[in-house]
DNA sequence: CATTATATTGATGTATACAACAAATGTCAA
DNA sequence: TTGACATTTGTTGTATACATCAATATAATG
């Protein structure tokens, strides 16, 4: 490399592997798409030893695909891939509601209630909150088997966002939030956990639904069954 | 590299994969060890470029931690891990035998029954049975990321089977193999599933007693907390 | 003797050259 | 035209040299 316009602390690799994960959540790169690595050296300005390592790692979190020989393989969305990561959340964020939610003092639900009463947030704090208070959960748990798994969902998750985002199921799980935190501070966690379960059950309709519409009309590359 | 003994057709960072984690859950690399790239390269006939690989995923996976410019460390067993890894099993094997176990042809449990009740099993193959018996459920849940948190944990409570071999459980954990299997047959996902926890939790008491017992008496490297 | 500054050491981070191999392409013959 | 075969191309796999940085040892100085 000629000049490194910036020398930051963090190591290349590390740098490499959020940036190109960030690439691919946001759809920058299209699922489906097929990479080599010098491309993504190009990409990401960095030799190949950091790139190999960033895919490495996103190769574990079920991102990309490497075909040896072949490339680099941006994996899709499939029907089959909604299934799963809904299917870890619906299992792991009420379990965690009921378990670790007590960990979390009154002071912070009351906050999360206040805020999700707030209307004509700007749709990008929105969602910001909205994560924040499902990993909040996930953190508490304090084990990092948990939260490995949930870092790697949370992030496929981000995808969908760009499938359905500013839907008119925006003002309505602002609601389901609601009363999820609400019920936190009255120490109702059974009903908490209930309700959780509801919203993410919910979320997940939305987006099948969401997906099932658009496909009619042809020009999504996101669906497709995952082949080969 | 002078000679390669043999170039078999697996990748040698997979190999290097696969021979470290196993040199590590079975304790022949002991907890809490500290090593450095160039002695793993030597000990699994590799340059660098496979073995960084190979610690990069025993890294995800938590087997060790990757201190910049000090080491690879093998971590320890502390109770805290003891803690995580049943955290996890307790919420998703249970579930797993109640949404997934209908998945599974009743020949397959009625082999299980007839295992469970032969005495006199060699130990390795009992526990290959038992680990193969946990390992299905998850299996039929056909979910990417149940597989892959499972086959974290899998790995980890290995090393727990050097420590608690031979002990008196062994034989009341097939006891409650029996059990499991039975009602899956009789299509008793409830009461299998319960029985799955409760089969679980006793094995961590076990290992808990265990690891309090020889704690009293020192010369043992696997508990004490992590530090740093 | 203590303490600070400096030099050395040794570890991982990074870049890159080379090897191996599979796919694609092109050529020649039937 | 079509088929098989050789060649070329492009990709990842691997080895290794070099850069960087932190910890440690060492020496000089108050």
């Amino acid at each position: 490399m000629s000049e490194n316009e910036l020398n930051l602390s963090k190591s290349l690799k590390q740098l490499a592997y959020e940036t190109l994960k960030q690439k691919i959540v946001s759809c920058e790169i299209l699922p489906g798409s097929t990479l080599t690595e010098d491309m993504l050296c190009e990409m990401l300005n960095a030799s190949r030893t950091p790139v190999r390592d960033a895919v490495s790692r996103l190769e574990q979190e079920h991102l990309v695909s490497i075909k040896p020989k072949k490339g680099i393989r941006v994996n899709r969305v499939s029907m089959n891939s909604i299934k799963e990561l809904f299917e870890v959340r619906c299992l792991l964020e009420p379990a965690a509601v009921l378990k670790y939610g007590n960990r979390i003092p009154d002071e912070v639900y009351a906050r999360y209630t206040q805020q999700f009463r707030r209307k004509n947030l700007p749709t990008e704090e929105l969602y910001r909150v909205d994560d924040e208070f499902h990993q909040m959960f996930i953190t508490a748990s304090n084990n990092r088997y948990f939260r490995s798994v949930y870092a790697m969902i949370a992030d496929q998750v981000l995808r969908y966002r760009v499938l359905t985002a500013n839907g008119p199921r925006d003002e309505i799980a602002q609601e389901e939030h609601y009363e999820i935190a609400a019920n936190c501070i009255r120490g109702e966690w059974e009903l908490a956990s209930r309700l959780m379960l509801q919203h993410i059950e919910n979320s997940k309709l939305a987006i099948v639904h969401y997906v099932l519409d658009t496909n009619r009309n042809a020009h999504n590359v996101f669906l497709e069954e995952d082949e080969d």
